[in-house]
DNA sequence: CTTCAACCGGAGCACTTGCTCCACTAGGCT
DNA sequence: AGCCTAGTGGAGCAAGTGCTCCGGTTGAAG
């Protein structure tokens, strides 16, 4: 039945909350409770999952969030909708605030740096984000770091106008760099966070380095 | 019974082949059919893992060894037994081959270098030995990986008494560096080796930048 | 206040996966 | 050759997990 719907495209994720509901939307409306309980379950969600990664036992965040598991599939028809929802949410938040730490810095290269921190300090502890971060890489269907991507690409532009930025580097690159330097401040322990900061320094620097050997390209082997 | 015989420290797992059984030796002697089911059980782990990580279905395992279950758990007496023997092997092959890639090169710089790209080459694809690799980082309680950090050192100080290495580096960096590398390694799609070696090229210029920043270090904040 | 459809909760189903049990087989000693 | 026991295989158990079903509840329209 909810498949149905669901195929029809008239998902319950399309009900609107009373606030918005204009005059000219045809769609539905949502209970005062059931909107409680959908944003309930997306902020329990967001909190296991930044703590479990993507393996999360869904029984875990109904029980977190207050609410049985015949609710949670009401708002959410399957774990990947749940997923999708709350990851959504937190990559537009991991971007926005890596936006404003990169704009902040008027310097080309500061604002690269700044960037990189940032990026790494604010989100990197969300096990689940990251796993979809990196998942990109692998299976390029996805487009949920697209709007981070956009934003490296712009820093990337201006420092290498400034000439802070050796010229061969792409923006493929820097995205690698920061999944892989997201993994690096999961695997390093919360109490010494000096450890991946060290190994942010050493890759800003070898961006940077002027007698360096040239990148690999596609053509070798 | 099998539980009573290893807490006993007479685990069937000590029982030794006919060959090495010298007359000195008290242990069992393992069946001929014995030993190459065992043999073909650890090929196809061995396998299995490379491919699927940590979390395979031990089904898999017996199925492509050509063994049943109860073979398979006879010899390992756990999933985690399994894991253990086979992984200490493949870390010791990962070992000895990085090594020997280090040990074959004559300049302190380029032998460090040649470590990393053998390291990444050889053993970056096999999906459960890297993930062990990194579990050390969050939980330093295990110790797969201590020869290979033991080489890592002795390159680390060779390079930095060459003055070829950032001289504030240290082992640990260089260990991480190479956890880090090889999650990269994993992201890649295997066609296009180019995308790591790039990510290696621009850490290996870092860490020999001459007018670099200062490394963070733990008193930071 | 009444009414009723939207909504709720959680027991339970289907499937996966680590591991066990036991009837049966066959290697190796005499 | 015959015996004995180490060894074998796979059905099945128990626990975990994604998802459904349905009887009971409640917000809100009239």
């Amino acid at each position: 039945m909810e498949q149905v719907l669901r195929l029809k495209g008239e998902s319950y994720d399309e009900v609107v909350t009373r606030a918005e509901h204009s005059a000219t939307s045809p769609k539905r409306v949502r209970r005062a409770d059931a909107e409680r309980n959908r944003a309930a379950i997306i902020e329990a969600a967001a909190g296991v999952l930044a703590e479990q990664g993507c393996t999360v036992d869904v029984r875990e965040i109904a029980q977190r969030s207050g609410v049985g598991m015949g609710t949670l599939y009401r708002h959410f028809p399957t774990k990947e909708d749940l997923l999708g929802t709350v990851l959504e949410r937190e990559f537009a938040t991991w971007t926005s605030e890596a936006r404003q730490a990169a704009t902040a810095t008027e310097d080309p290269r500061a604002a690269l740096e700044e960037f990189f921190e940032q990026a790494l300090v604010n989100q990197a502890h969300h096990r689940a984000v990251v796993e979809r971060y990196c998942e990109n890489w692998r299976h390029p269907a996805q487009t949920c770091g697209q709007p981070l991507v956009r934003i490296i690409d712009e820093l990337r532009e201006r420092a290498q106008r400034a000439g802070k930025l050796r010229p061969d580097i792409t923006t493929d690159d820097l995205a690698l760099l920061l999944a892989a330097l997201s993994q690096t401040v999961q695997m390093t322990p919360v109490d010494k966070p000096w450890l991946w900061r060290r190994q942010l320094r050493v890759c800003l620097d070898g961006l940077n380095c002027e007698h360096a050997a040239p990148l690999p390209v596609a053509e070798r082997h």
